[in-house]
DNA sequence: CATACGTTTGAACAGTTGTTCAAATGTCCA
DNA sequence: TGGACATTTGAACAACTGTTCAAACGTATG
């Protein structure tokens, strides 16, 4: 680290955080997360809500899990998906408020 | 509206929103961004300090100016651009705290 | 066990996206 | 004007991504 004025961004710390940008870039994919945002919800009751097929749902959610977007919670035969923690909840909030505002 | 309990997303706000996150969701152009967060910066000043060629971050900024998230502003032969606003200029640097707390 | 319900998985396809290269445009100065 | 420098543009290509469909898996209950 020679340079100390910058915020530059390391490759690593620009890989991880454009992961996390582009798994929101798909208005799909950000719904589901929004529909998740405040409560768990199983997965058919997503699809229903969206209109989207159950698989569709599924793929998504698995890549959403994958980065630690939502967390998955077995009851039954059902599984309840919810953001993961307030990071997220919060990050997704103030930019839905931001285009809210426009 | 007939329900009122969810912050629900309509169509037009998840694309919008999508198409942000999208453009923030390649670690390029991430890093073009951050780049010229804090002051303006020429198009072979940023290919220079990334390592990228000019044609190549000239492409990405073309996206990031459609979609208003950097400005730009012609000095002479050279171009300069920067973070659009306060707004963008926040939601990233948040990002990137957020990343390098982990 | 067998049936029904909910979810996950994998293959396959069309459409999109990041990158490169070469050519064009814009701008200044001798 | 002519040439040098900075940027933009367009075509072309490989790689990736979202979606669908069918099949598999997991779980409760008759």
């Amino acid at each position: 680290m020679s340079r100390s004025k910058k915020t530059l961004l390391s490759d690593d710390h620009a890989v991880a955080l454009a992961d996390l940008f582009r798994l929101l870039g798909d208005p799909t994919r950000l719904k589901i997360v929004v529909s998740c945002l405040r409560s768990p919800l199983a997965v058919s009751d997503i699809a229903d809500r969206l209109g989207l097929s159950v698989s569709l749902v599924s793929h998504h959610l698995r890549l959403l899990k994958g980065a630690r977007l939502v967390r998955a919670d077995r009851q039954g035969k059902q599984v309840y998906y919810q953001a993961d923690d307030l990071h997220v909840r919060r990050m997704v909030e103030d930019m839905v408020t931001h285009i809210a505002e426009h």
